[in-house]
DNA sequence: TTGAAAGCGCTAACAT
DNA sequence: ATGTTAGCGCTTTCAA
């Protein structure tokens, strides 16, 4: 193994210098530095990631700690977030809260967080009170939500607006009875759920269209499962439909199941809308309609404002909230005109933009 | 941040004494052995990983190398392996090697693999002389190759019993132009794709039918795309077949879209069959009959006999090669009797026992 | 059976 | 702009 002392004699300088080099630090002559490079490189030299962690006292873990492992968008986030965070050095661990209160309360305890120099939080069950009571110790980003004051660093999709698209692309289309699958009927919580809810809402309220309270099923999980068992909840109830907003693609796929198994066709009978655009949408029968959140873009703004922490030791300070922007893809479960591939015609938008401030 | 010293000054003994004990390392008095522990108890003292991989030169991280991370297989084999790993110290940091034989060779170069302590590869495109060629530099488990001399240790899923099981269950619904969806027909590797290829044809042979070799079609990759086109291929090539057996459960889910394009009807004109059992399966349209090769129980292994070497220090020494078994769950993508749910009734099983050492 | 010393590779803080 | 010192928390080696 080479270390930085051989890196240092063979440059014939001292250890501190390649190390400032090492780091990208200022403060080093251009000619010494181009020295030291030439040695690293000579010498092969990689650093030592546990004797930086050791001396400064990081672990290099990132926690991203999610409601559960089993559903595709959570699976493509913990893919993406773990690619960004290796080009800085960092892997990602990725834990599972079971969607509860107190699972993610547990996760959050200082002892859980302490494996980890910063985490991801997709809270699903914690409120604006809870996170605050939690004193959170170790940096942390947190993924899905409403913005908050600005209290805490944020990255969420553009839930609202992403709702709206789906529902108001069915209305167009000429649904008027539009079941909300993993719906909330009250607003009391300001996560994923509740926010689609509001858009599902508005964009009624926007074409003039009643909404009947029977048509918001929850959903136990957000899961194919849970997508199917809320699509025949409903249709034990009696409740009549012509369409169904399903909050996730998951659930959606199950909901898909669901609606095949009760022998009404998509999209002729009834025209279904997922949202989060994961890979499988593409290929499920009949393809589908779904939201895209921007994950791609949601992914590197988590790992910036992470990063930005890490780096400041401030927790707070220079946070900021970052909102990606939602687009419609149009596919076969709806009626709607189908997107054109691999272009921007067609494909609506909504009207936040990537990167926008909400403080 | 509770450190050695701490305990020992607590305990009265040295911070050797400690490290001893907490380490299960013989040669403690018994009652000295308590004492230490009373005071880690009472001062909830946590080992300090890094400090722990400075002294040993270890990382604390478990390479898995994988095709592709967009595989629902891949991503359920991560999560079942970064649990199990963290259970003992270590976390799972997934690679991509893009299948091809340059991406295996580079991810497997010297100064890669020493970024770990231990590796998990799943060769597609490797051979037994490229790995010997290899050399590796660190531990390392093979995933779901045939079984090798005991050169290399090894945890496989039996799919040459799998892939008979598949096969001959549409053998016996009455099909008699079975597609074989992403095999190959030369077995010049003892790759995934080659061993279930076999499986296919043993089955075939078994039941005195003969093979077409224009229904083996190759697969771009063994994702829901590569399944779609290579159906498409199929049918543009004028191929007929009343049965497919693709082999990935994300590739079935791309050869269903292909039919459902194609107007074919599966069961009734088409029967599918795949290998894998993702939770997609029970979900899909119509729901997929396919393979479910004991994935729980290969993690297990996998885990067991990295951690075997890690320990030992010894690589290939006492090394043993896994086998789990496979298991037919038939659903609606068949013709076949429907599997009872939640038992094994029903259930055809692949002769090779979990645990049996080929050796 | 227990302890003391040395040092893993790196970097913050303080010289020069 | 560069160098020196000290020490992060642990374990290997050797001595008591």
């Amino acid at each position: 193994m080479v270390r930085l002392s051989d890196v240092a004699r063979e440059a014939g300088v001292s250890t501190m210098t390649v190390s400032n080099v090492v780091n990208g630090r200022p403060g080093v002559r251009d000619e010494t530095r181009q020295r030291v490079l030439q040695a690293v490189e000579r010498l092969g030299y990689r650093p030592n990631a546990a004797a930086r962690r050791l001396r400064g006292g990081r672990s290099g873990a990132l926690g991203l700690l999610v409601p559960g492992l089993d559903s595709a968008y959570y699976a493509h986030l913990a893919g993406r977030l773990s690619h960004l965070a290796e080009e800085h050095g960092y892997h990602v661990v990725t834990e599972r809260t079971g969607a509860t209160r107190e699972g993610e309360l547990a996760a959050l305890a200082p002892d859980r967080l302490a494996a980890y120099d910063g985490v991801v939080l997709s809270p699903v069950a914690l409120d604006v009170d809870d996170l605050r009571a939690a004193r959170l110790a170790r940096p942390c980003v947190l993924l899905g939500e409403r913005p908050l004051p600005g209290e805490f660093p944020h990255v969420m999709m553009d839930n609202i607006g992403g709702a709206m698209l789906a529902v108001r692309h069915l209305l167009d289309a000429g649904a008027r009875r539009i079941a909300l699958i993993g719906g909330r009927r009250e607003v009391a919580f300001t996560d994923m759920a509740s926010l689609r809810s509001v858009g599902y809402r508005r964009a009624h309220t926007d074409a003039g269209v009643p909404v009947d309270e029977d048509l918001i099923v929850g959903a136990r999980s957000f899961s194919m499962r849970g997508g199917y068992e809320a699509v025949m909840q409903l249709h034990e109830d009696g409740i009549d439909f012509d369409a169904a907003f399903v909050l996730t693609d998951d659930a959606a796929m199950g909901a898909l199941r669901a609606l095949a198994d009760l022998g009404r066709s998509v999209p002729d009978d009834v025209q279904v809308v997922g949202f989060d655009n994961d890979a499988e949408a593409e290929f499920m029968i009949p393809r589908l309609t779904t939201v895209e959140p921007g994950n791609d873009a949601m992914a590197r703004a988590i790992i910036r404002l992470l990063l930005a922490q890490l780096r400041d030791g401030s927790r707070g300070s220079g946070s900021r909230n970052e909102v990606s922007e939602a687009r419609l893809v149009v596919r076969d479960s709806t009626r709607g005109a189908r997107e054109q591939d691999g272009g921007d015609a067609g494909g609506a938008t909504s009207h936040l933009a990537v990167g926008q401030s909400l403080r």
